[in-house]
DNA sequence: CTGTTAGCGCATTCAC
DNA sequence: GTGAATGCGCTAACAG
């Protein structure tokens, strides 16, 4: 049984109705279990939804009755990045629980698009937000356009505006790694950094930068690169550091693309990059295969997003809105030490 | 200037027009760029939209005007797998090109949670669906509650259905890296595979087989496993045939997470897996970075998203439905030699 | 160029 | 228990 293109009909709830000889309303109160209807009624029509195949419209009944849309929109840089791909997990994990969907925006970290994203989303009339802004300043998502759309910001805290948000540990994860490669000897430690204008970017510096000075030790500003979070970018600055008459012999990288650039960058050395040590923020799979020891700070993303989610059907549940919260998801240190 | 929660009024184009004192129709003409309309006017309601922040509701517009809701549904098992989330970019950056946004299901491999993710999308109004399957028979995908919504099946042929479908070369890919390990000289493969009801499964078990046959070499059952595409159980039944007393000197992975099994079993073994050698169908990152060489049957996931959405609009955009197109995504076999 | 009428598909409200 | 009227927000189709 193939399905043919011949333009089969479309039904709606009157043609429905119609054949039954009854009244839309007893179809639509039929279909939503609503009660206040004989049962044999009932059987009658939800027989003949089932013969034509009649699927109510949801757009059309949000219309009329005003509740929710049982949508909620993601807006991410690039889903292509595992942490990204994984938060939409947990955003999606908590929203079907919910009975809602997830709308999916990617932005490419370009704020001019994360807007219109946003917008198109508000327009589409989903009930709640959660953005990873490519941004340091948040205002264009609270002014206007929104309205009572709430909004939960991930991985980034508000500025400008006053949302709940869901953070990851930055500046401590970062400082803790810093501090162990201080304490594993180093004293020439390479940061590979993000852009200074995303708060990870900054954050993690900051952790980086701290650790440095509770150790009494200078912050050199040629082992600090600030990329895009490009694993090309990353390593051709790792090449960089690596190549100075006095190089690091620790890199620290900012995030998992940064991570990827470092690992790279050591590949093809003479002693295959075992004389540099490498960190990093984020985890990455298949940490432990690699022919290289690493350390990494983890932590779930998957929960990044259960947590933003929860924020936010919390607060559309809620009566009278909650002052905006804050939660912070841990990290932890884990040393992966070469195979073999 | 922080968005307070002060039930802020939701705007229709009625308050526009009557703060302007002209007719809904106006408001509407000038937001949609309508031609006939005074220049001066439009700039008018443009001026006082901005001033009070409203956004048109889009599901109203499609509801009255009957066009497409520019949404599309993406149906996938399980995003955290590169794969999928690799596809849903692909997916995604087709349909903004059209002005569309994507709406996201993830089904965990269960075919009555795959029937109802359809099914919800389908009454959101959804124009089309990319779906990844997790049946063998595809027949609820044809039936009565989709209708006219067109659908493009991802990785998997359509079985029971006649619509289009975008496929990896499952059989050749397999083939060419198991004739791979036979020119190296091994003669005892192992293969760690998928449950047989998947397309994919069966494809790059066939392919296996073939290559094994074409060589004259037996198929051992031992040799075989069929697991659920899950990392664990992979290393466990790679672990059973290691520990066999004629064990295989390959092995050939059947996806990504089977070939991640693969490596952990291999990880702690004496001579840290150099004995044997390891084949796997899907790309994974950093495959140059590990301590084990490894070949993999490489493709680009987002170009099958691609494609897949592609197959989408294109026939929306067709008048006369064209029949069923299939495409293939080819795949190349890629050497990665161990760093060093 | 602008306004009026009507209705998309459905659910609330009130009759019966 | 069921049905009729009315309107959600918006836009075709037709006036003027």
């Amino acid at each position: 049984m193939s399905t043919h293109s011949d333009s089969e009909p479309t039904y709606t709830m009157r043609d429905v109705a119609q054949r039954l000889g009854v009244s839309p309303m007893t179809v639509s109160r039929a279909l939503r279990g609503q009660r206040g209807i004989g049962e044999d009624t009932r059987k009658r029509v939800l027989a003949e939804v089932a013969a034509l195949g009649y699927r109510p419209n949801k757009a059309a009944r949000g219309l009329r009755s005003g509740g929710p849309n049982e949508l909620v929109g993601l807006v991410v840089t690039n889903l292509a990045n595992p942490f990204y791909s994984q938060l939409a997990v947990g955003v999606e994990q908590i929203s079907v629980g919910y009975g809602a969907r997830v709308m999916l925006g990617s932005t490419g970290e370009d704020p001019a698009v994360e807007r219109e994203v946003v917008t198109d989303m508000v327009e589409r009339g989903v009930d709640g937000l959660v953005v990873v802004s490519a941004g340091h300043d948040h205002s264009h998502l609270g002014g206007g356009p929104l309205r009572d759309t709430p909004v939960v910001l991930a991985a980034s805290p508000p500025i400008g505006i006053d949302v709940d948000c869901v953070l990851v540990d930055d500046f401590g994860g970062t400082r803790q790694a810093c501090r162990e490669l201080i304490a594993r000897g180093h004293r020439r430690i390479g940061f590979l950094g993000l852009p200074p204008s995303l708060w990870t970017g900054s954050e993690r510096l900051r952790g980086y930068a701290l650790a440095l000075e509770e150790a009494g030790l200078p912050m050199d500003e040629r082992y600090v690169s600030q990329g895009r979070g490009d694993s090309a970018l990353a390593e051709e600055a790792a090449r960089t550091m690596l190549a100075l008459d006095d190089p690091p012999t620790a890199l620290l990288a900012a995030n998992n693309r940064n991570t990827v650039g470092a690992l790279r960058a050591l590949r093809d050395r003479r002693d295959g990059g075992a004389a540099v040590t490498v960190a990093g923020f984020d985890d990455i799979e298949l940490a432990d295969m690699l022919h290289l020891p690493l350390t990494l700070v983890s932590y779930d993303p998957v929960e990044v997003g259960r947590a933003a989610a929860r924020l936010l059907f919390e607060r559309q549940a809620s009566p009278a809105p909650p002052p905006p919260r804050r939660v912070t998801i841990a990290t932890t240190l884990v040393d992966h030490p070469a195979p073999r």
